[in-house]
Parts: C-alpha cells; structure tokens; sequence
DNA sequence: GCGTTTTTTCCTGGTT
DNA sequence: CAACCAGGAAAAAACG
C-alpha cells in the first residue's frame, strides 16, 4: 500500500491557525502543504471525511496545482469552506463537493484556460473512484510521478528532493516498484534491487542534477557504498543487495511495514 | 562568494 | 571475459 512519501512526517497540528506563516501580501506562494492546511484552519477530523495522511498526501500531490493559486483565490473563500468541501477535487480544478455536503457558491476553475494537473497515480485513483473528471485531467504527466519523490523537510519547512538513501526507501515502500527493488529481509532493512538499470535512470530522473551524463548502476553504486562509512548503508552479500544502517533512521525514526 | 555535504565521474584492482 | 564489488581521488552540484 501506498503511503505519502514523508521521510519525516510534519507535527500535526491541524485546527491551529498560524498567522505569522501567511503573507496575504505576496501573490502568493505557501510552499509547505502543512503551512496551507494551518492557512485554511482545515480540521481532518471532521472535514471531507479524510484522514489526516491521506488528505496530506493530496495536497502534496497538487503542489503544482497549489501554486498556481494567489491570494486573492484563497481569499476568496470562506473561512469554513474547506471544512466542507472536497479539498482534493478542489485542487483538482474540480472543485466537487461531496454530495452530502451543501454546495458552496462561486468554486469554478480558478484559472481559466490552465487546467490545473492531476499529479499522481494515487491521487487520480482516488478522484476517478470519488468523483468525475474531464479526461485531460486525468493523465498523470512523467512530471508529477517525479514529484511523488519529493519528501518534506523538517529542518526547512519545505519539499525537496530526496537524498538518494531516502529515495531508495521510497522505492521500497511503494509497491508499484516491487518488481524493480523489494525487501529481501525488512526486519534487517536488507534490499535488493532487482533491475539497477531502472533504478539508477529513475534516480536520475528523480534527482534532476544538472548533467548531460547517464546515471547508471555503477556510479549509483559507489555512491551507496559512500554510505557504508557514516552508518547510512551496511554492505549486504549478494549482487545488488545491500543494507540500511541506523544513521538512515532505519529502526528508529522508521521501519518497514510488515 | 564560500564551506560543507552529497553525490557524480572515473578508475584500479580484486572477485564472481 | 563481462559484470560486480570496494574504495581512492577529484570534481561537480546543491545548498545554507
């Protein structure tokens, strides 16, 4: 099962509002999903019947969305409003509400000839189950898959990119690359990857570095086998296998699910 | 611009 | 022999 892709999950505290983080002034942008859920004082637990994760993980889906919103959009709500509307379809451009909620005035597309981007596969999954979409908005772009990656930063209070031992992780906890990387041992965070050709080009692609060169499993490798000296990686026998230590956060911050 | 960190690139040598 | 693995050296890229 799919899960957000939060190396270090945001402190939840959802319900507060947070003035001091906004700037009504600026044309926007909030960079942190965390900040725009304080922003809009949404309450989870009795809004667009979500879960906390869930709902975050849309919204860090539509980043790409949010930021082509501006104050004067937001502004434009009322207070209330996310607490009974659909946030997800309303990032989508949709703005949907759920059916038993009463629908709220003047939520057409924000801008309009830019429909606003469905970012991933989860998310539209979701929305396809939920709700109706035009058929343009449905084709997750190779773009908003590589934004899938991005993992909050606590110390910055934004999203970046991942570091390649948090990318790793990534790719094992999302079965849809199962068949590229897999847990061969998750009690011992041991992992093999099983087509490194995929996962040095998709590391590539994640990391987006300024290189006109091939990322491949060889240069992916030395820089694993970098970890090995600072407790981020352990080697592990075995070709293509190797080993998450402690320093990854591996059985303290995190473990693999069972 | 600078210092640090994290790769990226390349390579030698040993191993499978 | 090809493909890996282990690391050294150096440079590039990103970032605070």
């Amino acid at each position: 099962m799919w899960s957000p892709p939060f190396i270090s999950q945001p402190s939840w505290d959802l319900g507060v509002y947070l003035p001091s983080e906004l700037d009504f002034e600026d044309t926007i942008v909030y960079q942190s999903p965390e900040v725009l859920l304080r922003s809009f004082n949404i309450n989870t637990a009795s809004s667009a019947h979500r879960s906390e994760s869930e709902l975050f993980d849309l919204i860090n889906n539509d980043m790409e969305a949010i930021s082509t919103l501006t104050d004067s959009d937001i502004l434009s709500i009322d207070d209330n409003t996310f607490d009974t509307m659909d946030v997800a379809a309303y990032f989508s451009g949709q703005c949907t509400v759920a059916s038993h909620i009463p629908i709220v005035d003047n939520k057409k597309t924000l801008h309009d000839n830019k429909p606003l981007p469905v970012s991933s596969n989860r998310a539209y999954k979701s929305q396809k189950k939920n709700y109706v979409l035009s058929s343009e908005l449905c084709i997750p772009s190779k773009f908003m898959n590589i934004k899938e990656f991005h993992v909050y930063d606590n110390t910055t209070g934004r999203f970046r990119r991942p570091l390649l031992h948090e990318f790793i992780r990534l790719i094992l906890e999302n079965d849809e690359y199962s068949h590229i990387a897999e847990y061969i041992d998750r009690k011992r965070g041991i992992f093999k990857l099983y087509q490194p050709d995929v996962v040095a080009d998709l590391w590539k692609q994640v990391k987006g570095r300024n290189s006109d060169n091939n990322m491949t499993y060889d240069k992916l490798a030395r820089a694993l086998r970098y970890y090995y000296g600072n407790g981020i990686m352990y080697p592990s026998p075995g070709r293509f296998t190797f080993r998450f230590g402690p320093k990854s956060g591996f059985g303290i911050s995190w473990r693999p699910a069972d």
